[in-house]
DNA sequence: TGTCCACAGGAAATACGGGGGT
DNA sequence: ACCCCCGTATTTCCTGTGGACA
């Protein structure tokens, strides 16, 4: 008798889920699904709505030489995340390509992905590795060994080779080395034509250059706009065509979508994802997408962006910030200082077992949860008492608790007593 | 006016572990 | 197997400092 009752609830269940579809075809949402015929199709759609046109033009014109056998500057880029550089590029140097070849142009393209910061040493390996020089290399080879090994691959080569460098500044350690390698020396240990183009998203990223590599580069600037709310309703609205139901959306979702995204980024990317979450939350409760949804979905997105962080950021980050919020909890006040904050952390590192930092690396601790705005801080004097950092924790306290929830699943793990492991510098998903 | 607190944060030194060469 | 070199993380050492207080 059991089992029938069971049964029907599923088939209900299901129907129901049916019932209420929202989204056709998920993929839609989420790019790293889309195969990459289907990635084209969507790009161009956007590009024939006139959205990235003037920037294409500039480039095209760039460029256009090549086909004549001219030799073009350099270019670079400048735009903030999720305007549409990487893909502007690429599918533009994919159209080049093959112009070329029908041409019968030697023209080879490679694209350095530095979008996860990297040193030096790791952004020259992944080139070489991108140039079939070599393979990769943790660590343990000189630096002069890897240049060697890639002017080597190049040193018959005779045709174009355009070098897209994705997010430059986010080379950390010696910018000056890597830069005045690709822009001084190797156009000059190789013979084919080397012409690169730099993506960034500080606009002033040459400033702080070696001067000698700034005064040898010669570029052609170009400026990506953020998106205005407009041109994000257009991406949107192209998403939408593919992924949802036709009546999928209450009236001013999209607008509302495309505002809220245009007003603190511009990021086309986090704006599908927006309209993704909110799609996903209809379907759970079986209504349209409608504006609180919206809403809703947005502080989803962003506590989930600090969870995600935290979970997998190093161990002593991890251990920093609960001493953070423990001490918060414990006083009641809206500020604390280092002092008190390091006290905490040690008594933790005793509880654990982890091995507890120098308070000077600490220090440096609180300033990474600073950048990554997890806190805020700053450097107050007062007067006799001192001088320190002044912490405020200012994260909604659903999402503190989510962060200490996420952190303490981690040390309930038994721990490496004589834990002296690599820190690894925390992830941000792109 | 000078002192002195309680740190900040730069620089140099050291530790560490991977990896090539032999 | 051994040595040495390298990049990276962390420590040690150090100088600097805004302003309350005497």
């Amino acid at each position: 008798m059991e089992p029938i009752p069971i049964r029907h609830k599923i088939r209900n269940e299901i129907n129901n889920m049916l019932k209420h579809t929202i989204v056709v075809n998920r993929r839609f949402l989420d790019d790293e699904q889309l195969i990459r015929s289907e990635q084209l199709a969507v790009l161009e759609a956007i590009f024939n709505t006139n959205v990235r046109d003037s920037e294409i033009r500039e480039i095209s014109s760039h460029f256009g030489p090549v086909l004549r056998g001219d030799h073009p500057v350099h270019l670079a880029l400048w735009g903030k995340t999720g305007t549409g550089k990487t893909l502007t590029v690429r599918y533009f140097l994919g159209l080049l390509a093959d112009m070329c070849q029908e041409k019968q142009i030697a023209l080879r393209q490679v694209h350095l992905d530095l979008s996860i910061p990297r040193p030096c040493f790791r952004a020259l390996n992944d080139l070489a590795c991108l140039l079939d020089a070599c393979k990769h290399y943790k660590k343990g080879i000189a630096l002069e060994e890897l240049i060697l090994r890639i002017e080597n691959a190049l040193a018959h080569y005779h045709g174009y080779l355009v070098i897209f460098v994705d997010e430059v500044d986010n080379v950390r350690t010696d910018k000056d080395t890597f830069l005045s390698f690709l822009v001084r020396r190797l156009p000059q240990r190789i013979p084919g034509k080397l012409v690169l183009v730099f993506a960034s998203n500080r606009l002033n990223w040459m400033d702080n250059l070696d001067p000698r590599t700034r005064s040898f580069l010669k570029v052609n600037e170009l400026i990506f706009k953020p998106y205005n709310a407009l041109d994000l309703q257009h991406i949107l609205g192209i998403r939408v065509k593919k992924a949802l139901r036709p009546d999928a959306l209450d009236d001013g979702v999209l607008a509302k979508i495309a505002a809220l995204s245009s007003r603190d980024h511009g990021d086309a990317r986090q704006a599908v994802a927006l309209l993704a979450r909110s799609a996903s939350l209809a379907e759970r409760i079986g209504s349209k997408i409608n504006l609180d949804l919206v809403d809703q979905a947005a502080s989803d997105l962003e506590r989930d962006r600090y969870v995600d962080m935290i979970r997998t950021a190093p161990t002593q980050l991890q251990a920093t910030m609960l001493a953070v919020i423990r001490a918060f909890r414990m006083s009641k006040s809206d500020k604390q200082d280092t002092g008190t904050v390091f006290a905490i952390y040690q008594r933790f590192c005793q509880q654990t077992g982890l091995r507890p930092l120098a308070i000077r690396a600490f220090r440096d601790l609180i300033n990474e949860l600073d950048m990554y705005t997890f806190l805020r801080s700053r450097v107050l004097s007062k007067g006799r008492h001192g001088r320190t950092r002044e912490i405020i924790l200012d994260l909604p306290p659903e999402i503190a608790r989510r962060i200490e929830e996420a952190i303490s699943v981690n040390f309930d793990l038994p721990l490496d007593r004589h834990h002296t492991g690599p820190q690894r510098k925390l992830y941000i998903p792109p």
